[in-house]
DNA sequence: ACGGTTCTTGACCGCCCAGTCAAGAACTCC
DNA sequence: GGAGTTCTTGACTGGGCGGTCAAGAACCGT
């Protein structure tokens, strides 16, 4: 599509985007219909088509949104800081603190995992941010900071931890962000065995 | 519904259940449709809905069976063993070779996370997990074995782990189910410090 | 005030969906 | 072989879906 907008076009088409995400957040991809989308807006049909190709695309423009701000918001949180297990640790604070505010992005990145169409666009998100944790793992290695293990095993691991907790204690159970940062943190440096 | 079936009737049942199982797995839930399963198994749409009362129910049978399938393997695994940590060992490692053998289950159940309809059945399925799992962490506690942390904190941290290296190195980079175990079991021990 | 562009409308299209049902086939038991 | 039950068929219904489009409204720059 790709159309040239006006300030008014934007806001619309941001105002869709908007709309949408908290309808897929709630019901998911398919149950959440186009007609329902223009109808909690009160415009037609075709306002939805005049910015969109398609439902599916409109989707992936959420995704993409999302992951990219998520990631610039971790990369700026560890910019400052050299030690490698300094900076996974704020990578994992600056993802909880999003995840706080974007609960309805992060509920869409859930469901993109299980929708076949959007598996392959949300694993090359989700790859960059593995690609980032071992770069800072391998780099604790190699410094002795922690024992040698396999950074992929190690960040995916982390990534699981980061994401579970995010679902069960920050949104159903109501945790505070900071709280469950420091559970997920805890954990990831020290499992059950640790001193931390 | 539950009818009184024959052994015919059995078979159909378990016919459909299973068919429907690996197209749900590939496709997901709303994607897969009843005229589908049973065009796949070459009858009418009638014998669909003499054994199910909707697609919904028929889902959340397979649901239903899965979890209690799991839930038994872990329970025979760690039934002689009186260690705390080693049952928690041992229940990681046959939840991981429950789903290299159940792939397909594994993925309803994933997909049933993100299905409005399927939470609740789903979590107290899980609740069930990880309450055993809770158990034994609280009585490792009491024992001195681990440090004394939130019971919950760790049993849902470890579940994140598990569940998430299950479906990248066992399922996508297709590892050996008592490798990624290994992994599993090492970094919820450990995580990243640890000697381990 | 006019011509061009951006935006909006909502009826409409073809398709597929979950679910129904009257009819009949296949078993079972006597 | 007949009566009763279990199972199967597949056309059919009503409805919602994603997406289209001709028509027109709103907003330019000049």
């Amino acid at each position: 599509m790709t159309r040239r907008l006006t300030q008014r076009g934007q806001d619309r088409r941001d105002q869709l985007m908007a709309f949408a995400t908290s309808r897929f957040a709630e019901q998911g991809y398919h149950p959440t219909s186009v007609s329902e989308i223009v109808a909690g807006l009160g415009v037609g049909k075709g306002v939805f088509y005049w910015y969109f190709d398609s439902k599916e695309q409109l989707f992936l423009e959420i995704l993409r949104e999302a992951q990219t701000d998520l990631r610039r918001k971790q990369q700026q949180a560890i910019v400052d800081e050299t030690d490698p297990i300094r900076r996974i640790e704020l990578g994992i604070r600056a993802s909880m603190a999003w995840s706080e505010v974007h609960r309805d992005h992060n509920k869409l990145i859930q469901f993109a995992a299980t929708e076949a169409a959007f598996g392959e666009a949300l694993r090359r998100g989700q790859d960059i941010a593995v690609a980032d944790v071992v770069k800072h793992v391998k780099e604790a290695v190699a410094l002795g900071l922690i024992r040698d293990t396999d950074p992929d095993v190690v960040a995916h691991a982390m990534v699981g931890v980061s994401a579970h907790l995010t679902r069960t204690f920050l949104y159903e159970r109501g945790d505070r962000a900071e709280d469950v940062a420091d559970a997920v943190v805890s954990f990831c440096l020290h499992g059950i065995l640790g001193q931390g």
